[in-house]
DNA sequence: ACCACCATGTAACAGGTTACATGATTAA
DNA sequence: TTAATCATGTAACCTGTTACATGGTGGT
């Protein structure tokens, strides 16, 4: 029995200590929602499994006035698995873009479209990095490790060049 | 009946002519292949879903020594189609890196995994650098419009962006 | 009165991958 | 003779999304 790679994903978040699918899907939307999102649903599906796997065992607790909750645990058998998926290499097939798609056949549409295109994928890209330069902003006051740094970094450059990219091509266009 | 991303990306792929299932994926292999990848399979099976919407026909060629082949054109409604969906906005929701997935849990990991990770990142980036760069020279002859360029300096700043990243950890994780 | 938060799940569906299955021709 | 190219498809499977379904508590 393998685990999927979001299996994985909630492992390493379960390493914190322990956590319902409602924290998960909450703490996941920060932190790693932007590198691994996850669905509600889709959290709550993969629990069990871990459990059913000895990855997690589940605990039931009674809360007055809130409705009562499930809390998972990772297992030893569930830190060593995940250790050993980390420690494996990634294939690095790359990333589906329909955003690249759509340029790739620009030439089928109308040279406004295009334009708009262009603009609101730097809109989109300005925004995504106010918003990863305010966690990094955060960050500082909290001291975070290099490996929560290190993705946020990324996603800095990575905005950085999609502004970069959309202002060449809109003056390219333009001229 | 609406269409996926890869029966548009078909479409488009179309546009340039008749081609056969076998042509498709060759085609789309070079070209919108490290944009949107599709598999062999997939191609086949989107196919007659085209012809059966009405936004392909498709028509059998007899060939001597080499097997038969069904070969597929865009119909005017596949065209227009093609042309409102491209025109039509995209959402970007951030892409799923496992690469990152494993950077952000690095914690968790033997540091020489995770040096090997970052090593093992740039050097597909290096290569996938060199590739895009090959193309480059070759489009340079050729004169291609910037549909096919902008794609594709996309590719080279996106990865020159990964290979400074990775510069940056790996002499963060070395001191 | 209404909305947000807490809390968990199921069912239907979409989209795609991998492996299986076949078989002739041609170049090294 | 071995492998690559031409050529097409099916079946099983996996992963994940969306919508559906429920219901108490607490703030504005």
């Amino acid at each position: 029995m393998s685990l999927s790679t979001t299996e994985f994903a909630v492992l390493g978040l379960l390493c914190a200590g322990e956590r319902s699918g409602y924290d998960l899907k909450k703490v996941g939307e920060k932190g790693i929602g932007y590198v691994w999102p996850a669905s509600k649903s889709q959290v709550y599906t993969v629990l069990p499994r871990l459990v059913e796997g000895g990855y997690a065992t589940a605990r039931e607790v009674r809360q007055e006035r809130l409705p009562d909750k499930q809390v998972y645990r990772i297992t030893n058998r569930g830190e060593e698995a995940l250790r050993v998926w980390l420690e494996e290499p990634v294939d690095y097939h790359s990333p589906r873009s329909p955003f690249l798609l759509k340029i790739f056949f620009g030439s089928k549409m109308s040279r406004e479209a295009f334009v708009a295109h262009i603009e609101c994928k730097r809109e989109a890209a300005s925004s995504d990095l106010a918003l990863f330069r305010g966690i990094e902003a955060e960050i500082e006051e909290s001291d975070w490790s290099i490996f929560r740094h290190a993705p946020l970094r990324w996603g800095l450059a990575h905005e950085r060049a999609w502004i970069r990219w959309c202002d060449q091509v809109l003056a390219e266009v333009r001229e």
